[in-house]
DNA sequence: GTGAAAGCGCTAACAC
DNA sequence: GTGTTAGCGCTTTCAC
């Protein structure tokens, strides 16, 4: 930390240089025409004076601030980290920078969010699922940027959207235990609406388990979301104690699908001899698990980069109306569950 | 989406509600000067022509930004997650916004992002890690504001420390197993010298296996950082072809420490019985795993949340040398070693 | 390929 | 408690 003399300025380098301000801008710049033997030189100079481009400047005089908003409810989940990569592997090549903000899994926390990002003037926003307060809904409404609603398919989206139906995919799971001549299923979860997508899932669970005639009541409230391995083991706890005669268990997340397991091993009750049990999410310990975990893989990289790649067309103005870009999760039967 | 006229300016609402636009700008502002009465009568005119506050030229003017500059390795790591999260909910009350890029453990990386943060001119940054290319030293010194390097104990710090030896808790890890009488041990981790991190523990095995007299020749190199749950089990699968008399395993984190443990399972090694497994970092998958793993609680919430009051105290003039906080990982003995 | 003038939308500084 | 003036450091626009 040196001395906190003044920051020089393009003004500084342009002396330094013998040239005006307005070429040492152009030599930032990508594709300007510069001469190469003048940009060198600029850029030079500016190093030698430890020169470092302002963007607060150039974001206020070009009405540009390269930035896209994105808010998802927690940093701590492989799901939304992938969908994070995917978006910020998509827009950095064209220089756009991803502004984030966690919810909590809150929406009137979204709002608060929504707003502060609003005032940093991104180019395009991309939120996380397709719930909001009124007046989230009529910020983004009047943000006159992109809006992309993700990991969700909303009746009446805000913009564009990029996501799957929570409640059709976990009916997929339901339909694949009934098949397997399981009618004793329960579901665990959060605590109601609070996460929507959860609340979606369970919603799901429920309509599906009544389409096929089965008892939808095997309902296990695991805590607030996000529901941790621990809360999935204790929530299994309380099934094992109460319903002893289930045959199935979804859960909300592979998180607290490996949780339960964990629960069943602790308790020598086999897995899945006497117990199936599925996740969502597709998240690796599925995968590495002993015995490997069926669960719902909602591509999470691909909602990011897909959602990118609208970003891109809108600015560039390829894409004109609102998208709907539908994914559909892959069902991925493994050992626990057959 | 609305139309894509222009959006109104504090002039506009200074207009419509009869003050200046300096009493608009107060009005936006926390503690300022303004009657209650004038204040409302402000934010509901702003609200009734849907203004948004514009943080560009407020930055501008003010060379106030409240970006606090944050990089890490992944934004997919739970460990940083809950750095991350320490730091952001620090910061928040201050009105301090978290500006986020990952390096993908590569000091290269690195560099370009850092001088991509700070031409958006953030009051402080943070780092992860205590080594960087000669250029992002050179402009970390230059910034003229508060540099914190985390996760590492730099020889020759930058500004700011918040951290802990890498290499010194390994070597209480090895102390550990040999205090049991266990002296056949192996080291899981990357290949060398991307991840500094990763670096420095497998060196602090190295040497704490040598001060111990022990052979310290049984390294695995499971691939690119960070490694995964599934590259630990491939790592632990070779292990045991190559090295079948191994009586511990160190795991540079503990996703390849249970990737390692998921083996054993498959293969029918008892854990502890006969291999002893220990990782780093203290993840949920840690306590959760049956048997539940020996690992190292770095304090990462603790390190963000440490960094966060050191920014504060920086900002507000409390703290004016350069601080050095030491955190100190706490061995957690689990059912995987004893 | 380069330069001059003007101004983006706020707020610091000062006045009352 | 409120208003006036000037200007933050760039880039748009136009000129040559």
């Amino acid at each position: 930390m040196s001395t906190a003399r003044k920051a020089p300025t393009m003004a500084d380098v342009a002396r330094l240089a013998g040239v005006s301000p307005m070429t040492v801008s152009r030599a930032f710049k990508r594709d300007s025409s510069v001469s190469e033997t003048t940009r060198e030189a600029i850029l030079q100079a500016a190093d030698s004076i430890g020169y470092v481009f302002d963007s607060t400047a150039s974001n206020l005089r070009s009405q540009k601030t390269d930035f896209v908003a994105v808010t998802i409810p927690s940093i701590n989940n492989a799901n939304f980290a992938e969908t994070l990569r995917g978006l910020s592997d998509g827009l950095k090549d064209r220089g756009l920078q991803i502004l984030l903000g966690y919810t909590d899994y809150d929406i009137a926390e979204e709002e608060r969010l929504v707003e502060q990002l609003l005032r940093r003037r991104p180019e395009a926003i991309v939120v996380t699922g397709g719930r909001h307060t009124a007046r989230t809904r009529r910020l983004l409404e009047n943000a006159a940027i992109p809006v992309i609603e993700t990991w969700d398919l909303p009746d009446a989206p805000i913009g564009h959207v990029v996501g799957f139906s929570n409640a059709a995919a976990v009916r997929g799971m339901v339909d694949h235990f009934v098949a397997r001549g399981l009618t004793r299923i329960a579901f665990i979860g959060g605590d109601a609406d609070r996460d929507t997508r959860g609340t979606d899932r369970r919603e799901g669970f429920i309509a599906a388990m009544r389409a096929h005639g089965l008892d939808a009541t095997r309902l296990i409230a695991a805590g607030a979301p996000p529901i941790s391995m621990r809360e999935g083991a204790a929530a299994m706890g309380r099934l094992l104690d109460t319903l002893p005669d289930t045959e199935a268990v979804i859960a909300v997340s592979d998180l607290s699908a490996f949780g339960a397991l964990t629960e069943c091993q602790r308790r020598g009750v086999a897995v899945p001899g006497r117990i199936s049990i599925a996740g969502f999410g597709d998240y690796e310990i599925a995968e590495v698990a002993v015995p490997a975990l069926t669960t719902l893989n909602p591509f999470p990289r691909e909602i990011g980069s897909r959602a990118a790649g609208l970003i891109l067309d809108v600015l560039d103005g390829r894409q004109t109306t609102p998208a709907r870009v539908e994914i559909r999760p892959e069902l991925l039967i493994r050992a626990s569950s057959r």
